[in-house]
DNA sequence: TCTCATCCTATTGTCCGACAAATAAACCGC
DNA sequence: GCGGTTTATTTGTCGGACAATAGGATGAGA
């Protein structure tokens, strides 16, 4: 029984390598638990309502019950699911969701990078990134700092390689919350590269202001932590991520443009968008839950 | 075989009941992965160094493969271990934590309650829940500002009973929180809920303010946030804030003393500890891994 | 003696089947 | 119509088997 292959179902030729925080060759359980998580992020089964069995589930994956549970505690460990005996797998609202988990971070951005989703992300760095620069400023060890400057001295070099770019700008944010030496600000370094890589994948490789723009923003945060000056590094990196989150909103704002071209539609749901940048606090409420995307 | 118990295990005549967003009736892997879990937490196995093989666990725990490697599941997914093929299960580094898992958070405060730790998560909470108050002001709808104003009545009336008043308290915080309508500060009420509930458990159950001064300060933040006043809503948080971690601090000390005192040492470590509210900054580094508790 | 290829072995990864336990839902007696 | 009982379904745990991988031992050759 249980031939080859039903549906929707991904056994052996997908090597895809995709994925943050989990190597190449991952496991069996892990891509099983990916592919579910960017399901339900996207809202496949909707908070409240229960998951296929577990028999129904082996079927459909083809795979054995053992991994799949696997996955099952990988998903339920972040909060996504809960499973009770004879009531199913359920999905758990999305509130108690563990959002500062990067893998979550991941099937959000993967499934539904809504409007509203990468609002949120960028006000939560805009309110722990400048705090962790100014700590950084006090606190940052000798060898620290220069870790700092040689992100930033990565970012000129490889200007022109947006995939290298995107790796010492990941660095360049991640050492300064290091530097910090607070546990906690270290591990929202996960967060940010989970979500920037997302983001890149996205294919916002570029960006609305230009390359030496967004450098000389890097380059003075980096100097006034150097300096030990606290309030400015904060004033700085508040500065950088506001025109960061711009850049975002563009260029979600241009792929969701192209999207509704292709499709034809073109009603007035896109149409009186201003030049980003403002109307974000306004129209956040509306703006949440839109997918802009596939499935 | 494996007869009746070795060493360390909890069989069957704990039913405990204590962990923070599991329930009462935890599943056996559940149990498994806070074992081990609060004792990689307390460096039991150090990071990087390898557990036991799963099927020395397995005859030690007493449990089945597959309950075990369910727990496994639920350490990995919150970055605390990694597994690979003939090489074993090692400890991650703790940068690789998922410090915003709240059970990682209650795992922590459980094994290894350490001063550096509590004032990097009150710093933490000193960095975003101003915020979170001040966009709650902008942007909570009467209803939930409803709910707020209720958590501060419940604090007031629960003023004896310390469980519930704890049950109020964690309310308003994370009341304030979802009234931001951001899904991140959304989740990070559950690590603040862990995390108080943890240091609860911990005995701080009073303060060392009065009770009426710190409602006084849950009124005023509350009544700014009603009142629309963002900004005096972040400087109020903020001051509270300030408050409660100088109680908790108190309290931590004068549990290291009380225990340094009954095992008679009395050395140059704790002689010249100030009143608190100070010297978290400069003492910082060392007082980082210093464990205050048993194991 | 050093280097490299090969084999061996230990360990996790996956599969399978079985039974236990819980509980929602159907059922039945009153 | 209602309360207690039974049933059926679903997850939870167990035990065993084999596959896959990679570290380490072994041995041959330079």
């Amino acid at each position: 029984m249980r031939s080859a292959n039903d549906e929707a179902r991904p056994p052996e030729n997908f090597v895809d390598a995709s994925s943050p925080s989990t190597p190449v060759r991952s496991n069996l359980h892990q891509r099983i638990a990916r592919d579910l998580g960017e399901r339900i992020a996207a809202g496949d089964p909707v908070p409240g309502k229960v998951l296929p069995t577990e028999a129904e589930l082996c079927a459909r994956l083809a795979v054995s019950r053992s991994a799949l549970r696997e996955g099952f505690r990988l998903l339920a460990g972040k909060g996504l699911i809960a499973s009770k005996r004879k009531v199913g797998t359920v999905v758990r609202p999305r509130t108690e969701w563990n959002m500062f988990d990067p893998d979550v971070l991941a099937w959000h951005l993967a499934a539904a990078p809504t409007d509203g989703f990468v609002t949120d992300l960028f006000e939560v760095r805009r309110i722990i990134e400048p705090w962790a620069a100014a700590l950084a400023a006090q606190r940052a060890e000798a060898p620290t700092i220069a870790r700092i400057a040689v992100a930033y001295e990565d970012m000129v070099r490889f200007q022109g390689r947006a995939e290298d770019l995107l790796e010492a700008d990941l660095r360049f944010h991640e050492t300064i919350l290091e530097a910090t030496g607070n546990a906690f600000l270290i591990s929202f370094g996960a967060l940010i590269e989970s979500g920037l890589r997302a983001s890149f994948k996205l294919s916002w490789s570029g960006s609305a202001h230009t390359p030496e723009y967004s450098l000389r923003r890097h380059r003075r945060v980096w100097e006034t932590i150097r300096e030990r000056k606290a309030q400015e590094a904060f004033a700085l990196m508040s500065e950088l991520l506001r025109s960061a989150i711009e850049d975002v909103h563009d260029a979600l704002l241009s792929r969701r443009l192209a999207a509704d071209e292709e499709r034809g539609v073109f009603t007035d749901s896109v149409k009186d968008k201003g030049p980003s940048g403002q109307r974000q606090r306004e129209s956040r409420e509306r703006a949440r839950q839109q997918p802009a995307s596939k499935r």
